[in-house]
DNA sequence: AAATTAATTTAGGCATACCTAAATTATATA
DNA sequence: TATATAATTTAGGTATGCCTAAATTAATTT
């Protein structure tokens, strides 16, 4: 069995992976809030256990072996955010941080009944795809939202997870994953966005903007 | 915040010190599975921490913080298995393994929510208490099974829950806290016991009758 | 009281996972 | 192309928690 330490860097990179490709000793140590040696610590670790892809300087990337223990965190994580949410009451800008450590201590079986008490969720309380039991995950299409010109309508897909205060924030405005909107104005100067949402005016600065993906746009 | 590692030898000083009073270094051990020379290094560091009380040579106890943590950890963990157990349905021969992890991880938010679903419960699904949030035990007057004579009638208050194989067997034989039996045999020459639950006559060896703790006891 | 036996502690090591500081390598700039 | 800058790696150190082996202390036996 590997180290919570481990399974977070193999977590991280995979996610990092998927934003950009080759993922460098710098981005990655700063990504779980350590320093870069500390990082080429764990990958030499990572890469005698086969995990990972590794040359020096050159970024890592995950193995098969690697990517599948990645994807297992995962599930593990988003759906025990969803279970939190669903079955205990705690609410969404609670389950990020309490998930991240049971994710790497629950059992298979645990794993397994929390599914089917969900019903075979796929997807958590901020909108992120769970990898299915064999490491299957749905991609949606989603765009950041400061993507979007006035006029346009879409369905809120995702948000980032990660930030508590900011969740409770888009809480406050009814901003979840399956909300629909209408941006009325985006202020220029990459000022903020002021929206429709079920009839409500709302101003969405940008930086709040860059946390919130959506679907389904139309004009 | 304490490592996982002091919360598990502050929750078994407190477990064996309720049986012996004084618990010898070398007990303390063999029931974590640790050389004694590792309980000595840890009760170092708990003593520096004031969580117990130290003479070399002369054992360990808990002081009242020691004894809070203690108390606050078996809390989690027999939360935990009730929950596990009735929520999810988790057999009661698995909760005592996966507690065992979860107890050093969940926030008191999840306890506490966790505490509410159940109705404020006040024993484990193996009859063993659960402290309250504020560190009060409701201790049982039970005593061993193995105390019984035949013709005696009892209810089943508690039983031991480490051994997995052991549940299974007492789970096949309906012997759950509150199942009602009565003595109706016991061999001579430390023999084992037969003896009547709901009308079904069963036969329970010594070193089983052991790990059983019953109540209630009537003529 | 002395010697044996048992329990406990000390000393020295190993693995994990982090750190800082210095050395190295790659990349950008002049 | 030479030099400056940035990223990465290496080297050496800290803390935790375990280990074995040796030394110490306590308890028991003769
Ligand atoms: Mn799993
Ligand atoms: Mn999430
Ligand atoms: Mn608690
Ligand atoms: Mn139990």
């Amino acid at each position: 069995m590997l180290t919570h330490a481990a399974e977070d860097y193999l977590k991280s990179i995979y996610k990092l992976q998927e934003k950009v490709g080759k993922v460098s000793t710098g981005i990655l140590a700063e990504y779980l809030n350590v320093k870069p040696a500390s990082a080429t610590g764990m990958i030499k670790k990572l890469k005698t256990m086969q995990l990972v892809k590794h040359e020096r300087y050159q970024g890592v990337t995950l193995t098969d072996a690697g990517k599948a223990i990645a994807l297992e965190i995962i599930r593990h994580h988003r759906l025990l955010e969803l279970y939190l949410f669903k079955a205990l009451g705690v609410p969404w800008d609670g389950v990020h941080e309490e998930a991240e450590k049971l994710e790497h201590v629950i059992s298979e079986d645990v794993e397994a009944r929390m599914d089917e008490f969900l019903g075979y969720p796929t997807a958590d309380p901020h909108g992120a795809p769970i990898p299915d039991k064999n490491g299957v995950v749905i991609k949606r299409m989603s765009i950041p939202m400061t993507d979007l010109c006035s006029g346009q309508s879409c369905v809120v897909a995702e948000v980032s997870d990660t930030d508590s205060a900011l969740l409770r924030h888009l809480g406050s405005f009814n901003l979840y994953p399956g909300t629909a909107f209408r941006v009325i104005e985006v202020a220029p100067f990459e000022g903020p966005f002021t929206i429709d949402i079920a009839g409500q005016q709302v101003v969405i600065g940008r930086e709040v903007a860059k946390h919130i993906f959506v679907d389904d746009v139309k004009e």
